[in-house]
DNA sequence: GTTGAAATCACCCGAAAGTATGAGGCCGAT
DNA sequence: ATCGGCCTCATACTTTCGGGTGATTTCAAC
């Protein structure tokens, strides 16, 4: 507030600096009000800026997550084989996905397995792994 | 540039208004020149937005992995928990994980039930996923 | 010079994960 | 109507994981 108030101030001074040696020299009044029009949009210029620069605040926005359906299609997966893959990133274990989704143990057994073939992997870090990578899961 | 330009010609077109309607009536010099300074500060203010604005371009950034010590200590993890934590998000499995450490299978063992302990969870996905929310691993 | 943390390894055992195979029901497409 | 994919479940089997326990060595700190 005082750093503008200053510059401001500053400002006024120059034109009334310009205001007596133009209008002494009898100077034409178009060329002064050019002048003073060309300062002031440069001092309007510069204090949007500062006005705005520090609102653009850097910050790390982690993005929200959006299905890659196009990756999805290509590896096939199916609707339950995705639940699966994605409880498994939970770090879930087959008992507790097969209790949450009210299916056996050996569905959710033969889901992964399927869903491992799927994803061309051996295991359940590697699947959750790929699926990150590829936008499936979270 | 066009449209800069454009605007340019307005700004001048009222300043002419202005002038004309003021000088007609006589009015005071420091006014009228008060006058045209708020309009071109005003429009410097607008132009410096229009001109910077563009540039500031909403990109999403893949922050570069940074170990957050601070949370390791929290942990209590050591060097080689760490170690073997890391390979275990990348999906190796204890077997891979000995091999590539020039360790026994047995070693990983034990420094994956400790690392286990120290971060409290049960399951390897269970420990990777937090490993990763907690800036543990990449 | 003891003490303690870290790293290494071993053995056992049960639990969980993963493989192989088969099978029945459902549904949409050819 | 039959064919294929999906979902479901089962049995049997192998592999991997994880818990428990104990031991040795090294190395730094007190």
């Amino acid at each position: 507030m005082i750093a503008y108030a200053l510059v401001l101030a500053l400002f006024v001074l120059a034109l009334k600096l310009i205001d007596h040696r133009f209008v002494t020299k009898d100077i034409s009044m178009d060329i002064y009000l050019g002048l003073v029009a060309l300062l002031f949009t440069v001092f309007g210029i510069w204090l949007g800026l500062k006005l705005t620069r520090p609102q653009v605040k850097l910050q790390v926005i982690t993005p929200p997550f959006e299905l890659d359906h196009q990756k999805l299609d290509e590896t096939g997966l199916s609707q339950r084989e995705l639940e699966v893959l994605e409880m498994m990133s939970k770090g879930l274990s087959n008992q507790e996905i097969a209790d949450r989704l009210f299916i056996s143990l050996n569905t959710v057994k033969t889901h992964s397995t399927s869903l491992f073939t799927k994803l061309d992997v051996k295991r359940r870090t590697q699947a959750v792994k790929l699926a990150k990578e590829w936008s499936l899961i979270p």
